[in-house]
DNA sequence: TGCCTGATGTTCT
DNA sequence: GAACATCAGGCAC
Protein backbone atom coordinates (compact mmCIF):
# COMPACT_ATOMS: atom_id res chain seq x y z
CA UNK A 1 0.00 0.00 0.00
CA UNK A 2 1.41 3.39 -0.75
CA UNK A 3 1.14 5.47 2.48
CA UNK A 4 2.98 7.37 5.06
CA UNK A 5 3.76 5.43 7.51
CA UNK A 6 5.10 7.57 9.61
CA UNK A 7 1.71 9.52 10.27
CA UNK A 8 -0.30 6.25 10.30
CA UNK A 9 1.75 4.62 13.06
CA UNK A 10 1.86 8.16 15.06
CA UNK A 11 -0.70 7.45 17.62
CA UNK A 12 -0.80 4.97 20.99
CA UNK A 13 1.02 1.92 21.05
CA UNK A 14 -2.27 -0.03 22.09
CA UNK A 15 -4.02 1.13 18.95
CA UNK A 16 -1.28 0.73 16.31
CA UNK A 17 -0.31 -3.14 17.80
CA UNK A 18 -3.67 -4.65 16.47
CA UNK A 19 -3.40 -2.96 13.45
CA UNK A 20 0.49 -3.99 12.64
CA UNK A 21 -0.89 -7.82 12.58
CA UNK A 22 -1.15 -8.76 8.49
CA UNK A 23 1.43 -6.20 7.94
CA UNK A 24 4.78 -6.86 6.21
CA UNK A 25 8.17 -6.66 6.65
CA UNK A 26 10.86 -6.51 3.47
CA UNK A 27 14.40 -7.14 4.65
CA UNK A 28 16.89 -6.83 2.10
CA UNK A 29 20.04 -8.66 3.19
CA UNK A 30 23.42 -9.82 1.54
CA UNK A 31 21.03 -9.31 -1.59
CA UNK A 32 18.18 -11.76 -0.47
CA UNK A 33 14.94 -10.54 -0.36
CA UNK A 34 13.35 -11.40 2.62
CA UNK A 35 9.66 -11.34 3.33
CA UNK A 36 7.56 -12.05 6.57
CA UNK A 37 4.01 -11.16 7.75
CA UNK A 38 3.33 -10.32 11.40
CA UNK A 39 1.40 -12.49 13.52
CA UNK A 40 1.67 -11.56 17.11
CA UNK A 41 2.91 -7.52 18.74
CA UNK A 42 3.01 -6.34 22.02
CA UNK A 43 1.75 -2.49 22.85
CA UNK A 44 4.46 -1.03 25.40
CA UNK A 45 3.64 2.97 26.36
CA UNK A 46 4.69 5.62 28.37
CA UNK A 47 2.51 5.45 31.09
CA UNK A 48 3.04 1.52 31.30
CA UNK A 49 5.38 -0.01 34.12
CA UNK A 50 6.34 -2.56 32.00
CA UNK A 51 7.65 -0.56 29.00
CA UNK A 52 11.71 0.45 28.34
CA UNK A 53 10.72 4.09 28.44
CA UNK A 54 8.35 3.87 31.88
CA UNK A 55 11.38 5.60 33.36
CA UNK A 56 12.05 8.21 30.86
CA UNK A 57 14.48 8.96 28.42
CA UNK A 58 17.60 7.25 28.38
CA UNK A 59 20.38 6.25 25.79
CA UNK A 60 19.35 3.05 25.40
CA UNK A 61 15.36 3.98 25.38
CA UNK A 62 16.05 7.79 23.04
CA UNK A 63 14.67 5.84 19.74
CA UNK A 64 11.54 5.13 21.43
CA UNK A 65 10.93 8.61 22.10
CA UNK A 66 11.59 9.57 18.61
CA UNK A 67 9.37 10.08 15.16
CA UNK A 68 6.76 6.80 14.23
CA UNK A 69 7.79 4.17 12.04
CA UNK A 70 11.43 3.86 12.94
CA UNK A 71 12.76 0.58 14.46
CA UNK A 72 13.81 0.33 18.35
CA UNK A 73 16.21 -2.96 18.77
CA UNK A 74 17.30 -3.29 22.08
CA UNK A 75 19.93 -6.20 23.42
CA UNK A 76 18.33 -8.72 26.09
CA UNK A 77 19.50 -11.77 28.64
CA UNK A 78 23.17 -11.35 26.99
CA UNK A 79 22.70 -12.86 24.13
CA UNK A 80 19.33 -11.49 22.02
CA UNK A 81 18.25 -8.70 19.94
CA UNK A 82 14.39 -7.89 19.97
CA UNK A 83 12.86 -6.02 17.73
CA UNK A 84 10.03 -2.61 18.29
CA UNK A 85 8.11 -0.90 16.20
CA UNK A 86 8.32 3.04 17.28
CA UNK A 87 4.82 4.53 17.51
CA UNK A 88 2.87 7.65 19.17
CA UNK A 89 4.17 11.53 18.51
CA UNK A 90 7.51 12.74 18.65
CA UNK A 91 8.10 13.27 22.79
CA UNK A 92 6.23 10.29 24.06
CA UNK A 93 8.05 6.87 24.39
CA UNK A 94 6.09 4.14 22.73
CA UNK A 95 6.36 1.09 21.07
CA UNK A 96 5.34 -2.18 19.90
CA UNK A 97 7.49 -5.16 20.08
CA UNK A 98 7.27 -7.72 17.05
CA UNK A 99 6.92 -11.21 18.80
CA UNK A 100 6.29 -13.45 16.30
CA UNK A 101 6.33 -13.51 12.10
CA UNK A 102 5.25 -16.24 9.19
CA UNK A 103 7.93 -15.94 6.72
CA UNK A 104 6.06 -15.35 3.21
CA UNK A 105 10.23 -15.50 0.94
CA UNK A 106 13.48 -16.40 1.80
CA UNK A 107 12.87 -18.86 4.41
CA UNK A 108 15.21 -21.16 2.92
CA UNK A 109 18.03 -18.18 3.68
CA UNK A 110 16.14 -17.44 7.14
CA UNK A 111 16.99 -21.43 7.87
CA UNK A 112 20.78 -20.77 7.21
CA UNK A 113 20.68 -17.79 9.90
CA UNK A 114 18.71 -19.73 12.39
CA UNK A 115 20.24 -23.00 11.85
CA UNK A 116 16.42 -23.53 12.43
CA UNK A 117 13.33 -24.96 10.87
CA UNK A 118 9.38 -25.08 10.73
CA UNK A 119 7.53 -22.72 13.03
CA UNK A 120 10.99 -22.28 15.36
CA UNK A 121 12.70 -19.83 12.17
CA UNK A 122 10.28 -17.02 13.46
CA UNK A 123 7.58 -18.19 16.58
CA UNK A 124 9.69 -15.56 18.89
CA UNK A 125 10.66 -11.32 19.02
CA UNK A 126 14.44 -12.74 19.50
CA UNK A 127 14.47 -15.81 16.97
CA UNK A 128 12.75 -13.39 14.62
CA UNK A 129 15.43 -11.40 14.77
CA UNK A 130 18.02 -14.01 13.84
CA UNK A 131 15.86 -14.96 11.33
CA UNK A 132 15.80 -11.14 9.42
CA UNK A 133 19.49 -10.51 10.37
CA UNK A 134 18.31 -7.55 12.55
CA UNK A 135 20.73 -6.32 15.82
CA UNK A 136 21.91 -3.00 17.18
CA UNK A 137 22.86 -1.53 13.59
CA UNK A 138 19.36 -1.10 12.69
CA UNK A 139 18.27 1.14 16.24
CA UNK A 140 16.55 3.68 14.68
CA UNK A 141 16.14 2.93 10.77
CA UNK A 142 13.06 4.45 9.68
CA UNK A 143 11.17 1.40 7.86
CA UNK A 144 9.91 3.84 5.50
CA UNK A 145 13.79 3.50 3.68
CA UNK A 146 15.46 -0.35 2.18
CA UNK A 147 17.41 -2.66 3.64
CA UNK A 148 14.09 -3.14 6.10
CA UNK A 149 10.72 -1.89 5.19
CA UNK A 150 7.04 -1.86 6.32
CA UNK A 151 4.64 -2.07 4.42
CA UNK A 152 1.13 -1.58 5.50
CA UNK A 153 -2.12 -3.46 5.44
CA UNK A 154 -5.69 -3.18 5.99
CA UNK A 155 -6.05 -3.66 9.36
CA UNK A 156 -7.68 -7.68 10.26
CA UNK A 157 -11.11 -7.96 11.40
CA UNK A 158 -11.65 -8.25 15.10
CA UNK A 159 -12.51 -11.64 14.80
CA UNK A 160 -9.22 -12.70 13.33
CA UNK A 161 -7.35 -11.30 16.13
CA UNK A 162 -7.00 -12.35 19.98
CA UNK A 163 -6.01 -10.64 23.07
CA UNK A 164 -4.29 -11.62 26.22
CA UNK A 165 -2.02 -10.16 28.62
CA UNK A 166 1.64 -10.12 27.84
CA UNK A 167 4.44 -12.61 27.98
CA UNK A 168 7.19 -12.37 30.09
CA UNK A 169 6.72 -9.02 32.09
CA UNK A 170 7.51 -8.60 35.81
CA UNK A 171 5.57 -5.55 35.77
CA UNK A 172 1.85 -4.90 34.81
CA UNK A 173 1.02 -8.16 34.04
CA UNK A 174 -2.77 -7.17 33.79
CA UNK A 175 -2.55 -5.23 30.81
CA UNK A 176 -3.89 -6.95 28.12
CA UNK A 177 -1.75 -5.84 25.82
CA UNK A 178 -0.88 -8.75 23.25
CA UNK A 179 -1.88 -9.28 20.30
CA UNK A 180 -2.31 -11.96 17.60
CA UNK A 181 -4.05 -13.34 14.93
CA UNK A 182 -6.58 -16.32 15.79
CA UNK A 183 -4.93 -19.54 15.36
CA UNK A 184 -1.73 -18.78 13.39
CA UNK A 185 1.15 -21.62 13.78
CA UNK A 186 3.58 -18.72 14.20
CA UNK A 187 2.60 -17.26 17.30
CA UNK A 188 5.10 -17.85 19.88
CA UNK A 189 2.69 -19.73 22.83
CA UNK A 190 -1.13 -19.59 23.45
C1' DT B 1 4.59 -32.57 26.62
C1' DG B 2 6.09 -29.69 30.20
C1' DC B 3 9.07 -27.84 33.78
C1' DC B 4 13.78 -26.23 35.02
C1' DT B 5 17.97 -24.02 34.25
C1' DG B 6 22.32 -22.20 32.24
C1' DA B 7 24.11 -18.97 28.90
C1' DT B 8 25.78 -14.20 28.78
C1' DG B 9 26.20 -8.88 28.84
C1' DT B 10 23.86 -4.39 28.96
C1' DT B 11 21.33 -1.14 31.60
C1' DC B 12 19.95 0.98 35.54
C1' DT B 13 19.81 1.34 40.88
C1' DG C 1 24.75 -5.73 42.23
C1' DA C 2 20.26 -7.03 40.36
C1' DA C 3 17.12 -7.30 36.79
C1' DC C 4 16.12 -8.42 32.29
C1' DA C 5 9.88 -7.55 26.75
C1' DT C 6 14.62 -14.90 25.72
C1' DC C 7 16.04 -19.30 23.95
C1' DA C 8 17.43 -24.09 23.75
C1' DG C 9 18.64 -28.28 25.84
C1' DG C 10 18.01 -31.67 29.42
C1' DC C 11 15.38 -34.57 32.16
C1' DA C 12 11.10 -36.33 34.38
C1' DC C 13 6.75 -38.18 33.46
Amino acid sequence: MDMDIHEYLSRPASVVAPLLLGCILEREVNGMMLRVRIVETEAYEETDAASHSYKGKTERTNVMFGEAGHLYVYFTYGMHYCCNVVTDKEGVGSAVLIRAVEPLTGSEYMQELRHRDGVELTNGPAKLCQALSINKSLNGHDLAQSSLTLIIWPPLPDQLITQTTRIGVSQAKDVPWRFYITGNEYVSWT
